[in-house]
DNA sequence: TGGATGATTGTTTTG
DNA sequence: CAAAACAATCATCCA
């Protein structure tokens, strides 16, 4: 459990939904945020900043792909909502609301993305086969990998799109 | 004009 | 093993 906000109230606030404010954005704290580094991506960066060319990005957790939803949700009841913390915070409340049984799709359809994931990996492992940069890295993961050129190194999604979940999801949670 | 931020949680990544 | 950062989103904000 993060503890780190304060939050000082207990998981009361969390179970009803209380109504999120409307306008978040333009208040930022106190005009003395960007006053650290506005030049890259996010204001963590401390100094080293890995240069990758193209390199894929994370596969969205389970949370995220709920979240595509439940944003498509939120605008629809609160289309005059225009605050991305808004609808993070709904979303939050919200997710930890639903049962292992109702993430299930969710998270099945985040480890298909994560495998994705994976094979975009691979493709860009292969692009930096050609290009030794700096010569360090693993060196004998790849090789396995790219050993076979079925499916797993074909870029292009394979045509079997299997869709969703066929097995059996209901995972009749009875713990909670 | 365009990068940046805010907020959520989960996964990926790196040390 | 653990901590950190980053993944999407979108209106608003500063230089």
């Amino acid at each position: 459990m993060k503890v780190v906000k304060g939050k000082g109230a207990p998981k009361s606030s969390r179970d009803a939904l209380k109504p999120v404010d409307d306008r978040v954005v333009g208040k930022r704290k106190a005009t003395a945020v960007q006053a650290d580094k506005s030049s890259k991506r996010k204001a963590k960066m401390e100094k080293k900043a890995k240069k990758d060319p193209n390199k894929p990005k994370r596969p969205p957790s389970a949370f995220f792909v709920f979240l595509e939803e439940f944003r498509k949700e939120f605008k629809r009841d609160n289309p005059n909502v225009k605050a991305v913390s808004a609808v993070g915070k709904a979303g939050g409340e919200r997710w930890k609301s639903l049962t292992p049984a109702d993430k299930a799709p969710y998270e099945a359809k985040a480890a298909k993305r994560k495998v994705d994931y994976e094979k975009q990996m691979k493709t860009y492992n292969k692009k930096q086969e050609g290009m030794a940069d700096d010569g360090d890295e693993e060196s004998d993961r790849s090789k396995s990998e790219v050993h076979d050129e079925d499916e797993a190194s074909g870029e292009e999604a394979p045509p079997e799109e299997e869709e969703d979940e066929d097995e059996d999801e209901e995972e009749e949670d009875d713990d909670e």
